[in-house]
DNA sequence: ATTGAAAGAGTCTCAGT
DNA sequence: ACTGAGACTCTTTCAAT
């Protein structure tokens, strides 16, 4: 899974500029790393190849959507072997954005994002309930987001 | 904060594709939303305006990159008032990549990428211990990642 | 492996509808 | 507000080092 590529300090400093700002064009992220734009180019294509790197998404404020809640939920399972049967069942729920199968208290753990507090609590009530294998669940709320960013892949 | 602006939904769905997706051009996204590609420029630039869209970011696999490590820290505080000097300090922990101020058990719920158990013992043992503040930690590892995706912003 | 230049593709501007 | 065409910029290829 970890494959160890031959990945020098050039390629991580270009993921590190990228992961925070993908628009940058060739040439001006070479001037910053001293070399040229036909570098940056040949890297790029390189670490696509490898399938470390995977495109660019796009950045958009989910709350000037009008997604404003984030909560976190922690799920009991009856049995843990019913593990694949409620993952699909909540990747048909479209607001859980992730899910983890977790070691601790629970047996796994999602992060949902609504529209308001009436969304997540259909979510959690209506639609929670009814899937087989789950037993109970808490939900922790985000009340404010204090950072989100990326992890450090070089040293600057 | 959830400005409500007049967005069509020929903006969410460009919004909901470039999410996925930003290295579409501008005339084949509009081919697929049937309008043209400065259309899609002009509803871009729009978007771009109003804060709701803030560029693009590089996709990189953490994994490959040898970040194999995930986990969940459920964090509680001696008093909820030490919330921001305990933000601030959690901040310089680059391991730490998102903390959320959250409602429930927890006082504040963050995640951590590590490369190895072995550094994500030395920050919850090392770091996160010294931090005054901080009562007690609960920690979820991730076993599995079973999807992540982008909230479903427009009907299909 | 890196470079710089030429060819190709995409973005951006703008006048017309 | 949308369109299409021209100007401009960026990506991509490639021969030379």
């Amino acid at each position: 899974m970890a494959v160890k590529l031959n990945l020098d300090k050039l390629d991580l400093q270009i993921i590190q500029h990228m992961m925070e700002n993908a628009e940058v064009s060739y040439a001006d992220l070479g001037k910053k790393l001293y070399v040229s734009g036909g570098t940056i180019h040949v890297r790029i294509k390189k670490l696509e190849e490898a399938g470390i790197v995977k495109g660019t998404r796009l950045n958009a404020d989910l709350k000037m959507l009008g997604y404003d809640v984030i909560a976190f939920i922690g799920i009991y399972l009856k049995e843990s072997s019913l593990y694949d049967s409620v993952a699909r069942e909540l990747q048909k729920i479209p607001e859980i954005v992730r899910l983890n199968y977790t070691t601790g208290n629970y047996s796994m753990f999602a992060e949902i994002v609504c529209k308001d507090i009436s969304q997540l609590r259909y979510v959690l009530h209506d639609q929670l309930q009814k899937i087989k294998g789950i037993e109970r669940t808490e939900t922790f709320i985000s009340l404010e987001e204090s950072f989100v960013r990326n992890v450090k892949v070089v040293g600057s």
